[in-house]
DNA sequence: TCAATATAGTATCGAGTCGAAACTATATTG
DNA sequence: CAATATAGTTTCGACTCGATACTATATTGA
């Protein structure tokens, strides 16, 4: 019997695989792909060319030339920080947004989890998660957990949220998406 | 709460960057690592170029570039077949075992699924499973199971076993290794 | 049986990845 | 306000990757 663990590189690589094949359509490499997720999912505070490097596993200047080929194919724009002037944000087009639509529907339009029962669901998410979070402090990884389950995450009234290490103000759907800055919160 | 696909995504992620990290170290891509761990996987059919390519999900002219670097290294040899004068098998040298270990015993060394039950352990496994072989259906994929679960093996007795599609007996130890021509047995 | 076709693998091209190192510009620190 | 840290860019060389054209050997079918 394959362990666990070879099984989640096996099914990691087929979804690469199928992500591949998508892009080979629309002229993208992996890479490419999983910068525009990457940034549909992350926060304010995280769609910077540095946080894509942590969260990619790569250097800044590799970082730095993907986003060229992204901006000179209209799928993100530079938008300057006004406070930090060293500091870029990436933000997606809408024919990016479409282009991510397309590769959803087409890798995860068959609901492959529905099949079992909540209690497996449940357990095998719990165990995942887990075991997610010891890699991650295995190596010092950072966490890029969503923003609610961090430990500078703070409730402050009925749809009242801030973050505790800015201090600025954070709206609901905010809380939701993932953070450089993230730590989890016990 | 994240998805388990998320998930799996994620944690497959985080295992490549940990291989990128050490390959760095030896001057070796993901992809040359992912080449000598398949070939440590795979059984005597398995260990040719095109079926490199089946299971890493690229082309013959990307596979071949990649066996000429690792060549170069000496970390695989090109074994003429003895019947079929176009086919050649790729056999790891020590030093490719070596570097395998080392990657082995830095990545696998936690043993990350050991504090959960086994009662949990298995659903995941078994999910996982599940979830590996609808992908692998759902986009004609090859399985790449282990000999021994493909609807060709047969047991012909005590420690005897065969192939039917080549009609050859296995050895005990290559039941066990994954198969180009895996086909699940029901 | 032998010509047509299929198959295994190689060679070459151009665009892009990737890590490393050197670089510019702006912030922070002491 | 000088030293240092940080965010991002640029450049280099080796390599990936898909596409295409190629060589050599096997299989096929009329």
């Amino acid at each position: 019997m394959p362990s666990s663990l070879d099984l989640i590189e096996r099914i990691g690589q087929l979804i690469r695989f199928e992500q591949r094949e998508i892009g080979v359509r629309e002229d993208l490499h992996p890479i490419h792909i999983q910068v525009l997720q990457y940034l549909d999912k992350c926060n304010r505070y995280s769609d910077t060319p540095l946080a894509l490097s942590h969260y990619l596993g790569s250097t800044k200047g590799t970082i730095s030339q993907s986003i060229l080929v992204l901006e000179k194919k209209q799928l993100i724009k530079k938008v300057p920080d006004n406070k930090d002037k060293r500091v870029v944000h990436l933000k997606l087009t809408p024919k990016a947004k479409k282009v991510l639509l397309k590769i959803d529907e087409q890798i995860f339009t068959d609901d492959l989890l529905d099949k079992y029962s909540d209690h497996v669901n449940n357990t095998v998410n719990k165990t995942l998660q887990s075991i997610l979070k010891d890699l991650q402090t295995r190596n010092n990884h950072r966490t890029f957990g969503q923003c609610s389950s961090c430990r500078f995450f703070t409730k402050e009234g009925e749809n009242k949220y801030r973050c505790g290490l800015t201090s600025e103000p954070l709206k609901l759907e905010e809380t939701v998406k993932i953070c450089l800055e993230h730590e989890p919160s016990k």
